[in-house]
DNA sequence: ACGCACAATGCATATTATTGCACGGCCCGA
DNA sequence: TCGGGCCGTGCAATAATATGCATTGTGCGT
């Protein structure tokens, strides 16, 4: 009954089941036994921090906690490369790639995904990732293919 | 000019700046050189999957990447060096640099700030940091810099 | 018990976001 | 060269969210 056990049950809800509107959380609720206009769900979210997220079946709400998690299903260098890639240098078998903060992690495992022989292994900060490439030479080929996908 | 230019620059902006509508979004983009309707933004932000997160201060959008850190401190590496260094060390191009336990992060990227001619990237855990360096000698320099800066 | 302060909420409305539809540009195959 | 399909976009209508203001309830000090 009181303001933060519904908070709580917001949380749940937004955790276990598809919100896409408040007013979707607003009938979601009064199944569960409260009672409360939109005015105040909207309240809500914003003490709770829960975020509205687009997505191609519509905005969904999500916790914080899911948004870093939640990148989606985006594993493939061309779709997560382009939309990260700040720079590309190295020096001998070490190819070091720039993205925008945030943006290593992702990237990074998309490249190890890919599984191209080029390349032994990758460790990404927050916003650089180091490539260990098999040579100087499949280094270059590596910076390339990064360039040239970047690009896309 | 094209749409992946456009959703490039929406990227930085929503790191780099407030923005708290679409409708500044536009605004934003205008000064950039871009010129398209808020019905475009909602679709370019759905696919770029950027959140629209409540504040006490009225919405924001944000990167999911952003979400987790948020920290708008600038820092100087002779204002953080002194306070964490521990110890440093390397091998050909590569400096480890070894920090308190925390400081790696904040260490990083002040270096990265700093933007040393010597140095092509660096990448922090919790208390170890590895700097790709241009060539052996540049490692040298750096350290020495390093040093001299810890010492401050 | 009274009255004040303040949190919580609803109501109405302002502000923002999403979307159906249509149109123009581009690329491709015949 | 001529369709046809598709992508990107604007426009306008619709849907969803945020908020100013009023009201109610509750606790507290006197």
């Amino acid at each position: 009954m009181t303001k933060r056990s519904r908070q709580q049950t917001i949380r749940e809800l937004i955790a276990n089941k598809v919100v896409g509107s408040q007013e979707d959380l607003r009938v979601l609720l009064r199944e569960a036994g409260w009672d409360v206009t939109q005015s105040t769900l909207s309240r809500d979210l914003r003490e709770l921090r829960i975020a509205r997220l687009p997505t191609p079946e519509g905005p969904r709400y999500v916790t914080p906690e899911t948004l870093g998690a939640d990148n989606g299903d985006r594993t493939l260098v061309e779709e997560v490369l382009p939309q990260f890639f700040s720079s590309v240098d190295g020096v001998g078998e070490l190819l070091v790639l720039k993205t925008i903060y945030g943006g290593a992690q992702p990237v990074a495992e998309a490249i190890d995904d890919a599984g191209w022989d080029e390349v032994i292994g990758t460790i990404g900060g927050e916003n650089t990732i180091l490539i260990v490439c098999r040579s100087s030479n499949a280094r270059e080929t590596v910076a390339n293919r990064l360039r040239r996908i970047a690009d896309a």
